[in-house]
DNA sequence: AATATACTATACCGTTCTGTATAGTATATT
DNA sequence: AATATACTATACAGAACGGTATAGTATATT
């Protein structure tokens, strides 16, 4: 596997996230990657190509961490959807956040027809879904409904967060989902 | 008050939320507009300065709303921010309902430095503090605290159904925010 | 020594972008 | 009749956009 591929997929992540997508272009990433279009356009056969890609490659790296961290730290099954917020607010908080990718992709590209656009929304659901299995494990029976909520809360918070960094709202969406989650717990 | 004002303000509107921002272009705008740019030109002196009256307007336009909807609908003081999220959903499900102007602007533009985001991050902070006055005049104790809650639920909804119109998020988001009221309200 | 692979360098194509310059029209006011 | 105002029409400047064509280099494989 070529090391520059990943610079360019790295590069142009890094770039999307603190200029935007589309103010980007690839004269921008290809030199800030120290290579050049062409290279690019040999591993990435259109900008929209490489855009998918990077979307793909965050969230993946996004899902593993969390779940890493979920695993590894739950003694009890019930105990992932507990911990849920402790590492997003980990996540959050980290000097290297730069935000959500699924999020401001889809503000980019409003169009719902648009494959960008239809990435992201798949992303946002799929994330959901993973909230859904871990309420599921924890026996918590509107786990769907629980997901949704929680969900709705985390990218508030993300949203909170790219709009001020350092903004306190996950503190808030912490103490939120806490509340929520007793609440079905005792149903 | 010239009309033809109005009708670019009203066309770019529409236009920054089905296509986003940065893939409108002035010259699509002034042919929707049914005008030319040396029109457009004349009213605002840059695209840039077109953006932030459009973002203005747009939170304008939805506070009044907002407002005059929870003001001639309470009898009890207190009764504003239970009604809160009644009137969010008549928003949010309407079918004239395009998305929040500033989540979808601060994506575009996420270098906190440009103006266009700092317009953004100042007219969610408002909000917030709307919300928090509706609290404290509910005589709740945390007024601050669950305005910040309930604004995460807020943005967290809209941002699903921007995703995903007909998402449904809403309405979990309005039990989610009985709850965290209720939970407000006792202490 | 010959060949394949990975990459660089550079110039370019056609399009779109924001913004302006120039010239002309239609309507209302004085 | 003269003038101001609001607007249209069109062309263009200068830059940036995504994407390609061409030529050449450096390294490893056979």
């Amino acid at each position: 596997m070529s090391t520059l591929r990943d610079k360019i997929l790295d590069t142009a992540t890094d770039l999307f996230q603190t200029r935007g997508i589309n103010s980007t272009g690839v004269d921008t990433i290809v030199a800030v990657a120290g290579t050049t279009k062409m290279t690019l356009y040999k591993y990435f056969h259109t900008k929209e190509g490489l855009i998918l890609e990077v979307l793909n490659k965050s969230q993946q790296d996004f899902q593993n961490w969390l779940d890493n961290k979920l695993t590894n730290n739950s003694k009890a099954p019930s105990d992932k959807i507990k911990q849920l917020f402790d590492f997003i607010e980990e996540w959050v908080t980290s000097p290297n956040f730069l935000g959500m990718g699924f999020i401001k992709a889809s503000a980019e590209f409003p169009n719902e027809e648009n494959p960008i656009h239809q990435l992201s929304s798949k992303q946002s659901r799929e994330f959901r879904q993973y909230i859904s299995k871990l309420a599921n494990e924890a026996k918590i029976k509107d786990a769907d409904g629980l997901a949704l909520q929680l969900s709705l809360l985390f990218e508030g918070a993300v949203q909170a967060e790219q709009m001020k960094r350092g903004s306190g709202a996950i503190k808030y969406a912490k103490k939120a989902a806490k509340l929520l989650i007793d609440g079905a717990i005792k149903q």
